[in-house]
DNA sequence: CATCAGGGCCCTG
DNA sequence: CAGGGCCCTGAT
């Protein structure tokens, strides 16, 4: 599908901001939907059930920012739906968020001030909805990254639809609910095994208008977890990136995966990683950054997976099976 | 060749 | 609350 340039829409977010490591996390693996490349993100998203093209240009600095969001589309697109997407990637990327009370609070801390000085303007944020979140928290389950990153491109190939705009050509997540024709047996010729029950389940709440992520969001954190809870294929560690991820809550911190434990033990502790620290002690550890552990923990990891593209860390490597 | 762990979760007893 | 089963893939 060729999209067409709609408009450019401009954003000022809060200061500070940093761009690059806001619209790129090295944690989160490309699968097709996206591209960066310093100063700039390319991005596919279904929205309202229309496929846009997204490129993000930064057109600013980090006490005085600014960013150019450029719409591709194959229809016009009236003002309404843009205004609604602008409020929507101001969410999604946490383009208002104040951080200057974070950074006061933690200005003497030994581990987070360095951290907070170098990526001084970076925002949590993802690019996905709830419904696109839930299909990427499935296959990550019990797989390594290799083997998550097949079963969403093959997803997203099947399902899903190529765009080509502004000289790209990236895959776009298909509209909630969008496997009501899909059987069971479809998605597990995928190789998605098991997981092609969740997947199907998850999309059936959306078919049936069960699920709302503009409702659920209005909720507070304990219903929102109840909620994501109850959806069948959604456990602990999903509810815990989605808490975080989409939901945007930065003081909640109840979930260590085994190979995340292996990497905060080692980075925390300087704890043998085949040896790791108690799931219990590391998210005692975390609560000295009281209210803000999860965006401390954030920043952390982030400075981590960055170090990660200039430098060669070997017991990183050896955890993390690409 | 066989065996097994891996960014979990559900269900049973 | 512990533990078996589920899918596929690559490492050993």
């Amino acid at each position: 599908m060729n999209l067409k340039k709609i408009k450019t829409i401009q954003i000022t977010p809060a200061t500070p901001f940093d761009f690059d490591s806001t619209f790129h996390k090295p944690d989160h693996f490309t699968s097709g939907d996206n591209e960066w490349e310093p100063g700039i993100r390319w991005q596919t998203w279904n929205w309202e059930g229309i496929n846009l093209g997204l490129k993000f240009i930064n057109k600013g600095e980090v006490n005085s920012p600014k960013i150019d969001v450029e719409v591709y589309s194959k229809e016009d697109l009236d003002a309404r739906f843009i205004k609604s997407l602008t409020e929507e990637i101001k969410y999604r990327y946490n383009l208002e968020l104040d951080l200057k009370d974070f950074y006061k609070t933690f200005k003497t801390d030994k581990v987070l001030s360095p951290i907070i000085k170098k990526w001084k303007g970076m925002r949590p944020g993802h690019p996905s909805s709830l419904y696109e979140y839930l299909i990427i928290g499935i296959v990550l389950q019990n797989a390594t990254v290799k083997r998550s990153v097949q079963m969403f491109t093959a997803l997203l190939e099947n399902y899903g639809t190529l765009l080509k705009f502004n000289g790209k050509k990236l895959w776009c997540f298909w509209e909630p609910g969008g496997l009501k024709n899909v059987t069971e047996e479809d998605l597990r010729a995928l190789k998605v095994g098991y997981r092609a029950k969740s997947i199907k389940r998850i999309d059936d709440q959306f078919v049936n208008g069960i699920l709302s992520e503009a409702e659920l969001r209005k909720k507070d954190r304990e219903t929102q977890m109840k909620e994501l809870l109850s959806l069948y294929g959604v456990g602990p560690a999903t509810v815990w990136y989605l808490l975080f991820d989409v939901f945007h809550h930065w003081d909640f911190f109840n979930h260590v995966s085994p190979w995340e434990q292996k990497i905060y033990s080692k980075l925390f502790f300087d704890q043998d990683p085949e040896n790791p620290v108690p799931v219990e002690k590391l998210l005692k550890h975390f609560e000295k950054y009281g209210k803000y552990k999860q965006l401390a923990v954030h920043y952390i990891w982030e400075d981590l997976w960055w170090k990660r593209k200039n430098e060669h860390i070997p017991w990183l490597e050896k955890l993390i099976r690409i």
